[in-house]
DNA sequence: CGCCAGGGCCTCA
DNA sequence: TGAGGCCATGGC
């Protein structure tokens, strides 16, 4: 047994990524300006659109506070403030303290010398760093070789009939990595692909007819 | 107006 | 271990 159909996908996870890299292009990712940056975002857009996001970081910019010390030294209620446009703020301030928390204490030099698996233990410790927001901070701050599984990638691969969806985080992650066997560049492009595609086609309501995948996706026979 | 947006924690079976 | 409640703003 496949992935819990008993008929083959007309596609495979490499050949997604072909389709969709040949006709979105590369997508340069993240959005920051430096790792540490990398990392405020991959918390501040947990479950919040990117747009949102990007005025908390100009807030935090603006006032100085791109750094794990300042972020420490800055009261809660004024951190909170300046992260309201990404919603769930207080939650969001309390987060981006723990993680700036850990990077102080270990030292932000050191944690670029850690295994990647070392390292992934240690972001997962943190509280509000759950296993996305790891593996965001993973291959975007830290450049290691994982596939970032977010609500997005869940969506497609799962309309593609390549996944049911409800797979947990790390049997899907598996998968991929397993499937691609690829450098942290293919994944830091893959995973921004998908973005880009659920953002333009592949959204809540799909727009099949305006899809490159269409004829090799499940969900648009249907 | 309701839904959605690059989740994760806590609680309670 | 899994479902449900909670956190909150802004765009469409």
């Amino acid at each position: 047994m496949t992935h819990g159909g008993n008929v083959q996908p007309d596609i495979d996870f490499a050949a997604v990524y072909r389709f969709l890299y040949g006709h979105y292009g590369p997508q340069g990712w993240w959005p920051a300006d430096s790792p540490f940056e990398v990392m405020l975002g991959a918390i501040l857009t947990q479950n919040t659109a990117w747009r949102n996001v990007e005025r908390a970081i100009q807030n935090l910019s603006q006032a100085g506070l791109l750094s794990a010390t300042a972020i420490l030294t800055q009261p809660d209620a004024d951190l909170a403030d300046m992260l309201r446009p990404s919603g769930y703020f207080n939650v969001k301030a309390r987060r981006l303290k723990n993680l700036c928390r850990f990077i102080h204490q270990t030292g932000y030099r050191e944690t670029f010398a850690m295994p990647t698996e070392t390292l992934r233990q240690h972001l997962l410790s943190v509280n509000g760093i759950g296993p996305e927001t790891a593996d965001d901070i993973l291959l975007y701050a830290y450049d290691r070789p994982v596939f970032v599984i977010d609500a997005y990638a869940r969506r497609l691969f799962s309309r593609l009939g390549l996944v049911s969806g409800n797979e947990g985080y790390e049997a899907l992650r598996r998968l991929l990595e397993t499937s691609l066997d690829a450098t942290a560049a293919i994944y830091n492009e893959y995973h921004a692909l998908i973005v880009a595609h659920a953002k333009a086609v592949c959204r809540s309501k799909p727009l099949c007819e305006a899809c490159i995948l269409c004829s090799r996706c499940e969900y648009a026979k249907k």
